[in-house]
RNA sequence: GGGGAAGUCGCAUAGUGGCAAUUGCAACAGACUGUAAAUCUGUCCUCUUCGGAGUUCGGUGGUUCGAGUCCACCCUUCCCCA
């Protein structure tokens, strides 16, 4: 894997790259789709890439392993072969559930102990385990085991849970570099830099992982729960010491004004489940600010779904006809919804990532962001 | 014509003398950030300064300190037998 700088804004620290992958080009800054168990919930692959135009999507560790199971995927030839996805794919860790399943899992001084949300069976997740599941599952880019940390969060625990996270890095890079990939093309390991909202830890973290050299980085524990002035400031914290030749990645972010905000202080890479998550839940998210597609509002307007939108949805369908499938419960509403969000949130940083290269970013963000907002 | 059963806040239900009254659906709003989420929360008779106030269980009258609940009559619906 390799990532090429293009430009840097000179305004602030928005980035245009490309990182190329054995599974393709990915121009940056980028949005990756969550697809949890290996599909993006509700959509095919030939959407995701004609219509939506993903470039990477993701997939997570933690579920695949519980179901089918690494077996399975190792049979199929890998996790592109298994879901038929040809381009680049990324798989978080687990470490995200190590904060979100809280109650039915333990940490240990070798890993982690799960009871699965399946049937309640207990599991066993080590540094090395998590690589080796990730290994067989063969995306592009795995990351490393790290414990997200909730929020409000105490110093102390904090900083505990940052060791822990980095012993489990170097595990985890041993791991890595002890064998090869078993389908024939590379994979990148990112670290996870942690420390909460702690500015200390956070440099602190930064400087532990950059020793490894990656092909990029990634900053975890942020939108959790905290104040965005919080969360954008432990990101130029962290953006200031992660190297420049490098990918960042953000976890789990965002909101489309939280993504503007992540570019404008260096954030190559966002993800984030809300554009399909809230699509399920009725939710739209357009230039012009959000949408409750069950509201009475939309019942008689018969006008496309988003005029400005760039999926074939936007267009083939109206705002009446989506609100009453959502009323009635129908499955397409959640489809095109998800649709929608998706394509919105691709086109929201294939224009920021223009507006980088025009030089522009830090003055076009402050005329689009408080669009975003507004509640149509 | 004879016999039987039943009418509760949009619909359907619970309630057999003691707090506007159960539950489901529908309706209307809100939440959702590395997916235990096609989920969850709130409102849902009227008014309200959110503390309450006022009117309600087919209708009218009655018994009672107190009635959705008991009594009488009326109205309406359904079922069975002719």
């Amino acid at each position: 894997m390799n990532y090429e700088l293009i430009h840097t804004s000179s305004d602030c620290k928005a980035r245009a790259g490309l990182l190329r992958t054995s599974h393709g080009d990915i121009p940056t800054p980028v949005f990756m789709p969550v697809g949890t168990v290996g599909s993006v919930k509700g959509i095919g692959v030939n959407t995701l890439i004609d219509d939506i135009h993903a470039k990477i999507i993701l997939a997570n560790t933690y579920h695949l392993y519980l179901r089918p199971g690494c077996d399975i995927i190792h049979k199929a030839g890998g996790i592109h072969k298994f879901n038929s996805f040809p381009l680049p794919m990324l798989t978080d860790s687990g470490g995200f559930q190590v904060y979100s399943l809280g109650k039915i899992r333990k940490i240990t001084p070798q890993g982690c102990t799960f009871q699965s949300h399946i049937d309640g069976s207990r599991h066993e997740f080590t540094p090395e385990k998590v690589i080796d599941i990730q290994r067989q599952i063969g995306a592009d880019i795995i990351m490393a085991f790290d414990e997200c940390t909730p929020y409000p969060c105490d110093y102390k625990y904090a900083k505990n849970s940052l060791y822990i996270t980095h012993h489990w890095l170097q595990r985890c890079f041993e791991r890595f570099s002890s064998y090869g990939p078993l389908y024939g093309y590379s994979q990148s390991l990112f670290p996870i830099v942690q420390g909460s909202v702690y500015e200390d830890l956070r440099i602190e973290s930064c400087r532990e992982v950059i020793k490894y050299n990656a092909d990029g980085y990634a900053i975890g524990g942020l939108s959790v729960g905290e104040p965005h002035e919080d969360m954008y400031r432990i990101i130029n914290t962290c953006t200031d010491i992660l190297p420049y030749d490098k990918p960042r990645y953000l976890m789990g972010v965002g909101t489309p004004q939280n993504i503007l905000e992540g570019i404008e202080r260096g954030i190559d890479m966002f993800d984030c489940v809300m554009p399909t998550r809230n699509g399920r839940n009725a939710m739209l998210f357009t230039w012009k600010g959000t949408m409750n597609m069950r509201n009475k509002k939309w019942a008689d307007d018969f006008s496309p779904i988003d005029p400005d939108g760039k999926s074939i949805v936007d267009r083939l369908y109206t705002r009446a006809y989506l609100r009453h499938l959502f009323v009635s419960g129908e499955l397409l509403a959640m489809q095109i919804a998800s649709v929608h969000n998706l394509a919105f949130y691709l086109d929201l940083v294939t224009v920021a990532r223009k507006h980088i290269l025009e030089g522009d970013y830090k003055q076009w963000k402050s005329t689009v962001i408080d669009k975003l907002s507004v509640r149509l």
